[in-house]
DNA sequence: ATGGCAGGTACGACCTGA
């Protein structure tokens, strides 16, 4: 089973090059972010031609949340939920979905704008709910993996220059914390599983060359639950749609499993 | 401290992202 998470930045912009990626990469899950598509508008028929079932949740200009499963592999997703308890938000930014014996949440985490800002309060007050909201996932589901852009580099090693990003939105101590009681929660970072190279990151800023001078954050991520874990055998950054025409400034992030 | 790039809205700048 191969699992996914790719912020597209726009899904209609970015359609084909997620085409193209799927009949690539044949992922069994897929969690997108930032569709940025009302569901009125969102190409199902295209992603069903592509041999994938989709659920999706999304707003006008913002956000958007969907989750494409193998037709093939695995089957549709039932037990749909879209909404947070305890967290009353008009923003499309949950997806929680079941597929077979898997329990699949796909999560776009607010950015934060501004450390101090009301942008970075609502963060962290998300962050807090969606940590309730996973704590109870994961006593009901052993087999739980949570993907998704956190927008949040949980170490200095996720970070092209840790020394000028201090303090700052995406990388804060308060930001961190809540990456770890995720993981306290019994979920595991599967990327930090397997031995990787240096500097490898999941977002590269559109400007200043960034992505060619590798000058990028690692802020997209699948965590699993032990279940999970104990099979997983690869998890991995797939930088080459970031270097494809128009690209996402995210790359598809995924991790296979045994089982 | 600001802008730089990209997408969306809606057609002229402005908002948001990270």
């Amino acid at each position: 089973m191969k699992i996914a998470s790719w912020n597209v930045n726009s899904l209609k912009v970015r359609l084909p090059q997620l085409l193209q990626w799927l009949a690539t990469e044949s992922p069994d899950v897929v969690g997108l972010q930032e569709t940025k598509l009302v569901d009125e508008s969102f190409p199902a028929a295209e992603i069903d031609a592509a041999g994938y079932h989709v659920v999706f949740a999304g707003q006008k200009a913002y956000n958007g949340v969907a989750v494409l499963s193998r037709r093939d592999t695995l089957g549709e997703a039932t037990d749909v939920a879209t909404d947070i308890p305890g967290l009353d938000d008009p923003q499309r930014r949950v997806m929680g979905v079941t597929i077979g014996d898997l329990r699949f949440l796909d999560l776009y985490v607010p950015n934060g704008a501004e450390v101090g800002s009301d942008k970075y309060e609502y963060k962290i007050d998300w962050l807090e709910k969606c940590s309730r909201y996973i704590e109870a996932q994961l006593q009901q589901h052993e087999r739980f993996a949570v993907v998704g852009d956190f927008n949040i580099a949980p170490e200095d090693a996720d970070v092209h220059d840790p020394a000028g990003w201090t303090g700052q939105v995406l990388v804060s101590g308060p930001e961190r914390q809540a990456f770890q009681r995720l993981l306290g929660l019994g979920l595991t970072d599967t990327f930090r599983l397997f031995e990787q190279e240096p500097e490898i990151f999941s977002w590269w800023d559109y400007r200043m060359g960034a992505f060619r001078r590798n000058r990028g954050l690692r802020i997209d991520h699948i965590l699993v639950s032990a279940a999970l874990r104990d099979t997983c055998n690869l998890s991995r950054v797939d930088r080459e749609p970031r270097t494809w025409d128009r690209p996402s400034d995210h790359a598809p992030v995924l991790a296979e499993f045994s089982l």
